[in-house]
DNA sequence: CACTCTACCTGTGCGC
DNA sequence: TGCGCACAGGTAGAGT
């Protein structure tokens, strides 16, 4: 599940020292699924792309920002952006290497090698824009790096329970389920706490544990979790294990559910004194 | 405004 | 063995 460490992780796989996408000519796109594509017609988006050079990548929140050139026409310049959503999957491969069962879109490179989008779910999402703006509204600054002035400012206009704002990209853009049952646990704050209820320690605290834990992920590749498509080296602390003892203080860490989604912390570690 | 529910999808893993 | 079903989670949109 791709969240802000394992987006940063892709884009640092398709632009690294070892190989770039940058400067590499789209010559041809194979569209497996057509449904894919958000806001173009296939032929329309196919036929806009080719030609066109990848002079950028960028994350934005959980969507990657892939820059296009079209040295031949004027405007030239234009963004395909991805979300992976759940089980998207955005990786350089061979061009003569088969499809998978899985795979959405190819976009076949001038070198020998292809941009593929595979995804079992089918939840992911590809746009093919001028303006990146027209795509991405209304997202929060970036969790990775929100300083703590603006932080506060932010959380001290909702009161809602923590975990949920957590997850609102408007109010801060990169977290999802995994990380933030993550960082709560560091924070050693209750997922269903209240956040007009907090002290300006707690909201300092859950600041440099969203810095700390997303840093650490970024650094390590992204959460060591299985069913996700490139193994980082994070290993989490209470996602996923429920009924497993407690790496700080050896209790059963629980699971329950908020807003919908599977919770696990940590009852004795995550004080419940803030919750209504 | 805060919150809940549903839809979008399909692979997995459970109970029977 | 195989069937049915709950479950997983990011986001948008409708409803309470």
């Amino acid at each position: 599940m791709p969240e802000l460490p394992e987006v940063e992780s892709v884009i640092r796989s398709l632009d690294n020292s070892s190989y770039s996408i940058k400067g590499r000519k789209i010559i041809n796109v194979a569209l497996l699924w057509k449904s894919v594509i958000v806001n173009r017609s296939p032929d329309d988006f196919i036929s806009s792309l080719e030609g066109t050079t990848f002079v950028s990548l960028k994350r934005c929140g959980k969507y990657i920002i892939l820059g296009l050139r079209n040295l031949d026409k004027t405007p030239s310049d234009s963004f395909l952006i991805v979300h992976l959503r759940m089980t998207g999957l955005l990786f350089r491969a061979e061009s003569l290497s088969p499809p998978g069962l899985h795979t959405r879109m190819v976009v076949f490179l001038d070198d020998g090698n292809c941009l593929r989008f595979d995804d079992s779910r089918k939840f992911g999402k590809v746009w093919l824009v001028d303006d990146v703006k027209s795509v991405i509204t209304g997202l929060g600054p970036d969790a990775s790096s929100i300083d703590f002035a603006g932080f506060e400012s932010r959380i001290t206009g909702h009161r809602r329970q923590i975990k949920p704002l957590l997850l609102d990209q408007s109010f801060i853009a990169g977290i999802g389920n995994i990380y933030a049952d993550e960082i709560l646990f560091r924070a050693g704050i209750h997922p269903l706490s209240q956040t007009d209820s907090f002290s300006s320690d707690t909201i300092r605290q859950l600041h440099a544990s969203i810095i700390s834990v997303l840093t650490e992920a970024v650094e390590k590749n992204g959460a060591n979790i299985k069913d996700t498509f490139k193994e980082g080296n994070f290993i989490v602390s209470v996602y996923g294990r429920e009924g497993k003892p407690c790496i700080k203080c050896g209790a059963s860490v629980s699971k329950i559910r908020v807003a919908q989604r599977g919770t696990h912390l940590c009852n004795n570690c995550q004080s419940s004194k803030d919750v209504l």
